[in-house]
DNA sequence: GGCATATAGTTGTTTATGCAACTAAACAAA
DNA sequence: TTTGTTTAGTTGCATAAACAACTATATGCC
């Protein structure tokens, strides 16, 4: 039985995600601007090491919602840029232990001004109720697939 | 002025599109399960030609959010896969009009069904009062944006 | 007609994703 | 201790995105 809930063109912009897709793009345009010199997917790994320094690849691939060989890579790029280095963990030699340099501790607070800003930038003109309504709705469609 | 809509963490899921990206997933997982071997990206191209077929190489980029180059590259990998072909435009020299084989125009049926199950696992237990506003303030992030 | 500019599409480079196959270390059971 | 299984991470390959530089055609203006 199909949905319908949603229009032909609705049902195509609510799969591909244009609105994500857009917000993306802002932030990235952001960083340019702002002369922070990293990808968003970049950033995503960052912010998770801002909260809790030190996390396995593993642990990032679950805060990021990204795959085994994708935080590979993501760490092989953020260690060229001397931002994180991979540290052997002691207890469990499986274990990298990602731990952010100088330089990619002092990124922290530029980046989240510049995301934050985005995403007022984002959502201007959007209520407070909306917004949490949407969150909802989101946040449902992520646990129904996962 | 920071936005104290989002907590640190929603803040995270909402900018990289989490919901969005486990759709997508779920998607391709479909396909492949329907042996309908195509991308999600070569399906959002098809799903444009389904409806106006013809369109060129500049129209499609309008209609998916993609750039020049994401769209040469993908007709170029449909034309391997012998879905679409392209067509040199009569009355603008510089225009290819994209249109669809025989096997292009067989897959929409299947396709679609296959997007629409998706779109109602990804739904499931949301109201539709929740959906409508969920698209409205979707639309109004990417209006904001674009 | 001739020149500048805009538009349509392609190509090259870097970065990232998804999947499968792989190595190495840890763990569990006999 | 050895054998099998799980977990952590890497590598190879195909596809795709973002950006810049490019070619070719069309168009507008003098």
């Amino acid at each position: 039985m199909p949905n319908n809930q949603f229009k032909k063109g609705e049902l195509y912009s609510f799969i591909t995600g244009k609105a994500s897709t857009a917000i993306g793009r802002r932030l990235q345009k952001n960083f340019k601007q702002a002369n922070i010199e990293i990808t968003i997917e970049q950033w995503s790994v960052l912010y998770h090491l801002w909260k809790v320094d030190g996390m396995s690849q593993q642990e990032l691939c679950d805060a990021t919602f990204r795959d085994k060989p994708s935080i590979t890579r993501l760490v092989d790029n953020l260690e060229k840029l001397k931002l994180v280095k991979r540290n052997a963990s002691r207890e469990d030699r499986r274990k990298n232990l990602i731990v952010l340099s100088p330089e990619g501790k002092e990124l922290e607070e530029h980046c989240m001004e510049v995301a934050n800003t985005t995403l007022n930038e984002a959502l201007q003109g959007v209520t407070n109720g909306q917004v949490e309504i949407a969150k909802e709705v989101l946040q449902m469609v992520y646990d129904n697939l996962k």
